[in-house]
DNA sequence: CACTTGACCTGTCCGC
DNA sequence: TGCGGACAGGTCAAGT
């Protein structure tokens, strides 16, 4: 789920949270959330402390005081969720829990128990909680993630832009130096494919999914569906300022909630009810008042106006 | 090579 | 109420 303004929304959370805390134990459930934890763990995680949280694209980088990063990807459902201490109550009630005679979840089982009730940000540990990191004023960091497509790994910090993904991911569309030509020379490219396609593809640009596709591109008046090369220099200029505007305006909003997505306090975020298209089938087009139509483009679900963006 | 499609997982929703 | 299928914000590997 997250994109570039969700997961720096969780980026500037973290930073506040965070840094400067010493981590001093680390658990996980499922190994391929966190492939790398064995030596290296001991060695460079337990009694190092987060010097900085940088971001790059989608993927989130936790610098530590040991010069090995925390490199985190939290793909569809990740969440990274801070809890400044467990409360008396909780406490209390996960003893209750317990001491019942409960069914108990694999999860349950390693970590403690969940609360049985959990909303989209519950009481934590909970059945998708995949990593915990503690620290030593009795904080703990959760990185949860329902589907367990996301994961963490920790590097030597020298080494993170060698992973193959930093080697051949594009350029961060909100930085100074990307300009609307580069843009335009990143996007062209991909000039046998959707435009929906080459916003998505990752080595063209980086942090854009598929919220954002679809609303910049309602925005600039293009189909999705529309080829790179039958689009002009003109409407991709105009592309590259709505793209722009929602990553930005959505960062303001503190990214979008349509599922799982929640902050680093494990709040949502708002940009959905600003948003346009996405998720708005059925509903009139904010500037025609034709109905907004889904359909599929790239593989992926594909929210269209059919009177503004015409093909 | 350029591009598209499935697979990776769990959970939810919708129609029968 | 149960059950099968489609679908969900991302990225790879494998396919055409």
């Amino acid at each position: 789920m997250p994109e570039l303004p969700e997961v720096e929304t969780v980026r500037r959370g973290l930073e506040r949270l965070i840094v400067g805390k010493t981590i001093i134990n680390v658990e996980h459930d499922w190994p391929k959330s966190f492939p790398n934890a064995h030596a290296d763990v001991e060695q460079f995680l337990k009694g190092a402390s987060v010097v900085s949280v940088k971001r790059r694209a989608k993927v989130l980088l936790i610098e530590l005081s040991s010069s090995y990063s925390l490199v985190i990807h939290l793909k569809m459902t990740g969440q990274l969720v801070f809890v400044a201490e467990a409360t008396k109550e909780t406490r209390n009630k996960k003893h209750e829990i317990r001491g019942r005679a409960k069914k108990e979840t694999a999860t349950e089982l390693r970590f403690g128990a969940g609360h049985p009730n959990d909303s989209l940000v519950g009481e934590l540990p909970d059945r998708s909680t995949r990593v915990i990191f503690a620290f030593s004023d009795g904080s703990r960091l959760y990185f949860n993630d329902q589907r367990k497509f996301g994961w963490v790994r920790l590097l030597p910090t020298l080494q993170v832009p060698e992973i193959d993904f930093f080697k051949k991911v594009g350029p961060e569309p909100l930085a100074d130096d990307f300009t609307s030509s580069v843009f335009i020379e990143r996007v062209r490219i991909r000039a046998n494919t959707t435009i929906k396609a080459a916003l998505l593809d990752q080595t063209v640009l980086a942090g854009v999914g598929n919220i954002y596709a679809d609303e910049s591109l309602w925005g600039a008046r293009i189909h999705p569906a529309s080829k790179v090369k039958d689009i002009t220099d003109r409407q991709l200029a105009t592309l590259y300022s709505e793209l722009r505007y929602v990553l930005n305006l959505s960062i303001e909003k503190g990214g979008s909630t349509d599922r799982n997505y929640v902050n680093a306090e494990g709040k949502r975020g708002s940009y959905i009810d600003f948003a346009r298209v996405f998720r708005r089938e059925r509903l009139p087009c904010p500037r025609c008042n034709t109905i907004i139509e889904k359909s599929k483009v790239a593989g992926r679900g594909t929210h269209v106006c059919p009177t503004c963006q015409i093909r």
